[in-house]
DNA sequence: CTGTTAGCGCTTTCAG
DNA sequence: CTGAAAGCGCTAACAG
């Protein structure tokens, strides 16, 4: 494992040459030749941990993720990647796997290791701590908010608004009582899609009852089991907004086992996913641009590397509501029975599947 | 940012204390306890790339996978991840996104990181250099197979036999003229499960036409259009094994946009993935044991980074056919047509729900 | 343009 | 059990 002393010996010429040849600084054509073949010939390979003791910084950046399984985050990791590579820069990620403790521990090897910089999606409104971060001036961009967001770089879709108008469209499609099925508490994009869902609840003229709301995890059982809750209500909803894919698939599934299925009861979804329109009817989704927020955020991050006194900077993508089959309406019979204003609309759920 | 002697100072210790309780070596507990003191109080962090350029080597272990949207690479992370852990390492993910050149990148940074290790899906059984990783003595292990592979660990699930034993299913529901989807030619994994479809034709008796093949690249895209291809052929197949779930998503995507869907022309996927009982009918599957694979990897890594001299091992996961119902056997005309006494093989073994 | 030199922060002999 | 001192491999002043 020859250094760059034994490179320097072998090319007659000084280790700081070696250096300058391997970081392109002005060295005689000559001599660069010379380094060069002295690398080739002894096999040489730069060690980076020495270089980044000495320059306190290194060339990877880590990507801190939530949930390596929800599709969100590996369509942000791919626009991540994308344009970190442009930078010059390797891209690891960790999976927190919706645990502060792994996310923490992520934290400090970023910043024990001199990470180049850190994207992440803070697991937690109220337990992420990017002081760690920020104490040793590590660049730091985060996904959707943090605790810190004022003060540190982030990029968001338009969570609320996309709740917003999945709602208006439910309810424009005939739907009476929606529910929505959200994420947790301290995730901020839980909390915003809620908001957009409630206000178009409120908004809504003559006001509905108190809406139905159900907080799950984000993953698939976590839908799957607030579905069943709703579903068992006396009362069930005749269309659910679910904040994300995986969640609603599992909704979905819910659905299924009991003899349920879209758009008896309408679902809409939030986020992409390639088998969104190969389930039957093909769901209705809020399209988060997963890629571009990945972009945005590496962006964030290079343009921080390169001038770090910059003002803290946020950017909010659109989402987009892409209507398909799963919230075209509530089934005929259901709509002939609702009285105009009195009585709640009939559950949606086909006979003799309830106990 | 303080260092270690700092910390020395004002526990009024020698640096080499430091590092002793840092390292939990023998140490008179009350310097122990005026260490840690020290330590909280300055907010002292070790740093790691000090730490690594000392000892050579680090503490995180590099997990390069081939596409981070495939969930057979998410589900073998997870567990990577969860026993890596267990041995006090951190594991990062690199995503070569099936190229080659990216590859090589992560295998450089790895190496030039003094990673603890790494856990690779090769990319190509010819391209995939892992001598870069040999020659300086990092432990590597390699999912399926690797050119190296006879002198490296590595595990894999049993794919032949997998393919195999869903093909023989599929002759043994009736269905007549099988095709095969498959991956690259320069990925293992592909080649197996192609073989293990052509020896289940090949024993079919009596034998079929040339069995129907074609090469994709395991990705939605190139699913849908092998089965658009299959499916204009003039004598099209009437079931099709698919080798992974992300190619049987474009696959079916495909079979809709024709009208058609299973079990009329049968369809067996490999791997798991939770929309596979989402669409309809439910996807007959190979199941992989992604995140046991996962585990043994880690577990091997583990295990030679213990014990340097082992000799390599290679650990084979067994695969397990899920019937479903995209395979209950060809359209009534079709079977109608079939006498009984023609059925070239009995069912496969399986506790199915299918026949 | 080039070489010399002094560290980056930590671990690890080697004495004591 | 503890401290002094010597690097790990590289880069960045600083002279020349």
């Amino acid at each position: 494992m020859p250094n760059i002393y034994d490179v320097a010996k072998a090319a007659e010429v000084s280790p700081a040459t070696v250096s300058r040849v391997l970081n392109g600084a002005r060295v005689s054509p000559e001599r660069v030749a010379r380094v060069l073949a002295a690398c080739a010939d002894l096999g040489f390979r730069p060690n980076r941990v020495a270089r980044g003791l000495r320059r306190r910084s290194s060339e990877v950046l880590a990507l801190i993720i939530a949930d390596i399984e929800n599709p969100f985050f590996t369509a942000l990791a791919r626009g991540v990647e994308d344009v970190a590579r442009s930078g010059n820069l390797s891209v690891v990620l960790c999976n927190a796997d919706d645990d502060p403790q792994k996310e923490a521990d992520y934290l400090e090897v970023a910043v024990a290791e001199h990470m180049a910089g850190v994207v992440i999606s803070p697991a937690s409104l109220t337990e992420t701590d990017l002081g760690v971060l920020l104490d040793r001036d590590v660049p730091v961009v985060a996904i959707d908010r943090s605790p810190e967001s004022s003060t540190i770089d982030s990029v968001g879709a338009a969570e609320e608004e996309g709740a917003y108008e999945a709602t208006r469209h439910l309810l424009g499609q005939g739907y009476r009582r929606i529910a929505c099925i959200t994420g947790p508490r301290v995730s901020w994009a839980a909390v915003e899609r809620l908001r957009g869902f409630l206000r178009a609840c409120r908004e809504n003229d003559p006001p509905r009852r108190r809406p139905l709301v159900r907080y799950a995890d984000f993953r698939v059982r976590g839908g799957h089991q607030a579905m069943v809750e709703l579903l068992d209500l006396r009362d069930p909803p005749d269309a659910v907004l679910v904040t994300n894919n995986l969640m609603a698939a599992g909704a979905l599934e819910a659905m299924h086992e009991r003899g349920i299925s879209p758009p008896d009861v309408g679902l809409v979804s939030f986020g992409d996913a390639f088998w969104s329109h190969l389930v039957q009817p093909a769901l209705t989704t809020v399209h988060q641009p997963a890629y571009e927020v990945g972009r945005a955020a590496a962006e964030l991050l290079l343009r921080r590397r390169a001038e770090p006194t910059l003002e803290p900077q946020r950017v909010v993508l659109p989402t987009r509501l892409e209507v398909r089959e799963s919230s075209t309406g509530p089934r005929p019979v259901a709509v002939r029975h609702a009285p105009s204003s009195r009585r709640p609309v009939p559950p949606a759920r086909s006979a003799g599947t309830g106990s």
